[in-house]
DNA sequence: CCGGTAAATGCAACTATGTTGCATTTACCG
DNA sequence: CGGTAAATGCAACATAGTTGCATTTACCGG
C-alpha cells in the first residue's frame, strides 16, 4: 500500500514512541497490498523477530486508536488492518469474496457516494463510512462457470 | 423490521421447511428494529422453546444461505443478523458506534451510492454492498462533550 | 552516568465466537 | 407403518480477541 511512508515520522507525529515492534507492523501492513489480520500481522513479524501474540493485538488496538490503521471488516471472518486513510491513501472501499475470503482494496473511484444527506441530519458524529463489496472474485466466478 | 412478512411463505418459497426453530428465528429478528448477535437471538428464543446454540448457528447459515437474512458486520465484534432486503426491506446501511457497540438501520434514503463504475469494470461477480457509518452514537457524543 | 518512573512487552489464563463429527430425533413420503 | 433424509442436540474443538500481572525497556531529571 505504501512505500513513501515514513513511519518512523508517522508514529512520532501523532506522539507514539516509535519502537522496533510497531515499526515493524507499520511496515508489513504498508507493504502489503491487502489488508491483513492480525494472525498473518504475527506470522510475518515473526520471521523478522520473535514478538508476542497479545502485543500485536495491542499495537494494532493502538494505531487504530491514533489513526494509523483502519480496520476492515469481512463477515464473520477476523478483523483486517490497512492502512488508514492519508495524504497518500486516499479511503477507498474493499471487496470480499464470499468464497474463498480474499479481501482487496478498490479504487477510491470506483464507487461515488453521496452523504451529505446523513452528514445534515444524523445526530451523533459520523467518523468514517466502510464499504464493503462483496460478491465471487475473478477466479471463483470462472470455477463456478466451469462446474455448472 | 417487519411485521408484513409471512415467515413460514417466505420459508417455503426459498425451498425450506418451516421448521419451528427456523420461524422463531425469523421472527425474532424480524420483530426487532435492529440486527441481531446469534448469542442474542439464542437468548431470545431460548425464552419460548429450549434450542441448542450449534442450531441457531446452523440456521442462521442457512437462512443467509437461502437470501433470507444477511450478515452485518461490525468491526471485530460479533456478526449481527437482520433481514435480507425483500419487497418490504429495501437494502440499507447501517450506523455502528465505535464507543457503546450499538448498531442501528439508517434509512435506505441516507446515503446515495453509484456502481454502475465498479459493475461495468469489476472482473467478478458482485453480489452485494455493505456500507458501514461508524461514529459516535448520540448518547456517546452527549458524554464526551459533558467530559470535556 | 545513575536511579526512578512510566511505557512497552511477555506470559498465562480466560472469554467470546464460531465449527465439526457423530449420535439421536423428527418429519415426510410411498 | 416403516424407511429415509432432514433437522437437532451434544461434546469437543478451533479461532479470535482480552485481561491481569510480572518483567523488561526506554526515557528523564539530577
Amino acid at each position: 500500500m505504501c512505500k513513501q511512508c515514513n513511519y518512523t515520522q508517522l508514529l512520532k507525529s501523532t506522539g507514539l514512541e516509535a519502537t522496533a515492534n510497531r515499526l515493524l507492523i507499520m511496515e508489513v501492513i504498508g507493504s502489503n497490498n491487502t489488508p491483513l489480520t492480525a494472525a498473518e500481522v504475527l506470522r510475518t513479524v515473526e520471521r523478522t523477530q520473535p514478538i508476542n501474540r497479545v502485543t500485536v493485538y495491542r499495537i494494532l488496538d493502538l494505531l487504530v486508536e491514533h489513526h494509523l490503521l483502519e480496520r476492515i471488516s469481512a463477515s464473520g471472518r477476523a478483523t483486517h488492518f490497512g492502512m488508514a486513510p492519508n495524504k497518500h491513501h486516499p479511503s477507498h472501499p474493499h471487496f470480499y469474496c464470499v468464497s474463498c475470503g480474499l479481501i482487496n482494496c478498490l479504487s477510491p473511484e470506483s464507487l461515488t457516494i453521496g452523504s451529505e444527506n446523513l452528514q445534515k441530519t444524523f445526530p451523533g458524529r459520523i467518523q468514517r463510512i466502510e464499504i464493503r463489496v462483496e460478491g465471487l472474485c475473478n477466479t471463483c466466478l470462472k470455477q463456478e462457470l466451469a462446474y455448472s
